[in-house]
DNA sequence: GTCTATAGTGGGATAGAC
DNA sequence: GTCTATCCCACTATAGAC
């Protein structure tokens, strides 16, 4: 897994395969059917623990926040930059929910509903969130875009929309 | 082309071989390297079509609107819905701009950044619509999610931002 | 513009010995 | 838990005849 998770890391998805592995590790490929049943519930461990530390680097970032939408939006994209494969592992690709732990996905977006107020405005953030470091690893923007201003547009929104509840209530 | 097209919306990327489209056309494969050099350019001139395309149903849309955000964004998620590989091929990819017609993503962009004011809040605006197909079509979303409700949502905050100017502007 | 033949590379996975 | 040997699959691409 260690292994699988540098070789993912250095140099892209292509790079996992049974036999590129099992040579990082000075085995030969088909000793790992002996720890793994098949790829696949290999490929579910990684996604395992890219969903957790990415979980994790979220809310460590709005533990120490002034601004909690700020905060979090500035840990998305430095964390989707800094491992850009297994950013996309774990939020392009679909999750093999029948091999992973109970209870992780939704542990991962609890701290996150907590600050955006609903489960709807929270699903709001984390699209815009996703598309914007999606397009920018997939270079979809032109190169002379400024994304840190393109951020700030985005975080404006997100703050527009979760105080404007007490405006909406009002007027609701 | 219109071959490889109708595999891809068929089986997906992974059914887009030269041999599956030669196939498909009763010939070798081989014979399709007299018309084109290679895969790649092969599938510049998928993503051209499918840029083209994509971009021509969003000004439709766009032409006969009531609310101008609304209805481009209804029409961003219809079509991603409804050619979803051809739309994860020219939106999820990176484009060979070596290969493509010149002009060709400006001009998609140009009627956007008329209704959103500007090239920042264009970007803003493609980022999370482009999030929110991306995470319904990998079913990133609990299967329970309402995405109408989510769409409206972010309709509402595209629209706060994009009525925003003024009183931005008197305050700046 | 099509064909046959083929090179070259890579992949996941299994059987069975040790 | 490791090995060797192997199966079977698939892919892009080229050479050269017709």
């Amino acid at each position: 897994m260690a292994t699988a998770r540098r070789l993912l890391e250095a140099e892209g998805p292509g790079a996992v395969t049974m036999r590129r592995i099992a040579d990082e590790m000075g085995i030969r490929a088909p000793s790992l059917y002996k720890h793994y049943p098949d790829k696949r519930s290999l490929e579910a461990a990684l996604k395992a623990e890219g969903l957790r530390e990415f979980g994790a680097a979220l809310s460590s970032a709005l533990a120490k926040a002034g601004s909690p939408i700020g905060a979090i939006a500035g840990a998305y994209r430095s964390y989707a930059l800094e491992h850009p494969h297994l950013y996309r592992l774990t939020n392009d690709d679909e999750l093999p929910r029948d091999l992973l732990p109970p209870g992780l996905e939704e542990s991962v977006a609890a701290p996150l509903i907590a600050v955006f107020g609903s489960r709807d405005k929270t699903r709001v953030a984390w699209a815009l969130a996703h598309g914007l470091v999606s397009l920018e690893l997939s270079r979809r923007f032109p190169p002379d875009a400024d994304l840190a201003r393109v951020w700030q547009a985005a975080v404006r929104a997100l703050e527009a929309m979760t105080t404007k509840e007490l405006g909406a209530a009002r007027r609701g």
